[in-house]
DNA sequence: TGAAATGTTGGGGCG
DNA sequence: ACGCCCCAACATTTC
């Protein structure tokens, strides 16, 4: 149907880089024209994209645009349900042929498989590669065959299967299409409806280029003492990688690949950079399970969760979600969540816990707040992380494990850095009582300035009583099952 | 990738 | 010098 010269189409999805990307690679390598597509398809399986994720989304895109236009072949972007979307511009085009990067979300990778069907049916073929993790859901196994469900095992096997992919840099130019239709990105209005976000957020952070640089400054710079600095949420001890890697800006072999590289080079020792590689092995585990287990993101993982007596808290949720609970430590994470679309990852452990525990609120209603608020959301490593936390996951923490918001504060804030960045109404209190005010003596607050109930709450629960709650919530579920 | 309760040990004050 | 107590420091166990 079509000549050896027909345009091969190239979709974008959650790749939006142009190294390391098998997809594009392979689409460039055949020497046909390659049209360049994003489709923004809001009826799609799955979730609709949260409130920060469409903002990221946006500026991710521009950057990409930007980056195609450069190398000769310029993004189209089209709305609208995808397999229409993509007859269309087959209809436009004569591709016979779609390159694409799997998802592997159980939903979206059905959806990904029926389309390549409904293709194949009119003579077109899909592609499809692996370009977001490390090793495709479903190859690392234990020996009996079935999925790993602890994290140690699935990692050593992880390292041990994985090879290398071969080298693919960005290609400096790629014969593209004339005069194909595309929208403006401008008038998808993506993140419209969070205008207070988009002044706040950082707008520089998206985009291929940005993550490369901060991959290269987080290597050069935190590596060596990311172990113990990770810990820190007042210091920059982390990559901050997270979206990128989500989006597809940077691909995990990527960063795997230049860590190496720093061991090779001596800049850092392995067990340096171990525990950095260990979270990327953590991201892979969670894509794995959902992969394996689809239910991941809405049912408890183990099923004794399902009778637990979960509190319903209009007032308590509320409080969590803009940072008034009362508890520094937790309100500094929220706020810094709300304000810049992410929240250091000690941290998120702090406030899930105290939302699952001392609120006794279902982790649903969390990992609901993270999805629309974060990022760097991802179905896969938000309900993981989530399930972790409230002990109802793989591998999970054991729910008596319960942060105390005030001595991860004293531990993680020593110098209460963190606090009095993002609850600055507290920042004359002496570190002593920065992180528990209502301990301070009166007249300390009131040289600091700080009134409870007025310009800063009470605790809005008890940490001995709420603790004691959870603990008997937890064993009214008994022990098996 | 915890916290709190409980148990153990050893040094120093003191009768 | 000895036993006793207190308690900090650390280890173990329990939740």
């Amino acid at each position: 149907m079509s000549g050896t010269d027909a345009p091969v189409i190239l979709w974008f999805r959650r790749d939006l880089r142009l190294a390391d990307n098998p997809a594009l690679t392979e689409a460039v390598a055949i020497g046909r024209p390659v049209v360049p597509l994003y489709v923004l398809d809001e009826a799609a399986e799955g979730r609709p994209l949260g409130g920060a994720s469409k903002w990221w989304l946006e500026r991710s895109l521009q950057a990409l645009s930007e980056a195609l236009d450069k190398a000769g072949a310029p993004l189209v972007l089209r709305r609208g349900p995808a397999e229409a979307v993509l007859r269309e511009l087959i209809d436009e085009t004569g591709a016979d042929t779609v390159f694409m990067n799997r998802r592997f979300e159980p939903e979206s990778f059905a959806a990904d498989a029926d389309i390549a069907h409904a293709l194949k049916d009119e003579g077109v073929e899909c592609r499809g590669f692996n370009g977001s993790l490390l090793a495709r859901p479903g190859s690392v196994l234990t020996q009996a065959e079935k999925p790993y469900k602890v994290f140690t095992p699935f990692y050593r096997a992880l390292m041990e299967a994985i090879e290398p992919p071969p080298a693919r840099p960005a290609p400096a130019r790629i014969k593209g299409v004339e005069g194909v239709m595309s929208d403006r990105l401008a008038d998808w209005g993506l993140y419209e409806a969070r205008p207070d976000w988009a002044a706040r957020f950082d707008a520089r952070a998206p985009g291929e280029a940005a993550a490369l640089k901060r991959l290269a400054d987080f290597i050069r710079r935190d590596l060596a003492t990311y172990n113990v600095m990770r810990d820190r949420p007042g210091k920059p001890g982390t990559s901050r990688l997270s979206a990128a890697l989500h989006w597809g800006e940077i691909s995990p072999w990527r960063v795997v690949l230049d860590v190496r590289a720093a061991v090779e080079a001596g800049t850092v020792t392995d067990q340096q950079a171990e525990a950095f590689v260990r979270e990327i092995g953590w991201r892979e585990f969670s894509a794995h399970l959902l992969h394996q287990f689809p239910t991941l993101p809405d049912r408890n993982f183990q099923p004794k969760f399902d009778d637990f007596p979960w509190r319903s808290d209009a007032a308590g949720l509320k409080a969590w979600q803009i940072g008034q609970t009362g508890y520094p430590m937790v309100d500094a994470g929220m706020r810094e969540l709300w304000t810049t679309g992410w929240m250091h990852n000690r941290v998120r452990m702090v406030v899930a816990s105290f939302l699952v525990k001392h609120l006794r609120i279902d982790w649903r209603e969390g990992e609901s707040w993270f999805w629309d608020t974060l990022i760097d959301a991802d179905l896969a490593s938000n309900s993981q992380n989530w399930q972790w936390v409230a002990g109802s996951g793989a591998d999970a923490a054991p729910y008596f494990r319960i942060f105390n918001p005030v001595s991860q504060g004293t531990k993680f804030d020593a110098d209460g850095e963190y606090v009095r960045r993002w609850v600055p109404e507290l920042k004359k209190l002496p570190d002593r009582w920065l992180h528990s005010p209502w301990e301070a003596p009166a007249e300390v607050r009131a040289d600091a300035g700080v009134q409870l109930g007025k310009t800063y709450p009470r605790p809005i629960v008890d940490h001995a009583e709420a603790r004691d709650a959870a603990l008997a919530a937890f064993k009214s579920l008994g022990n098996e099952g």
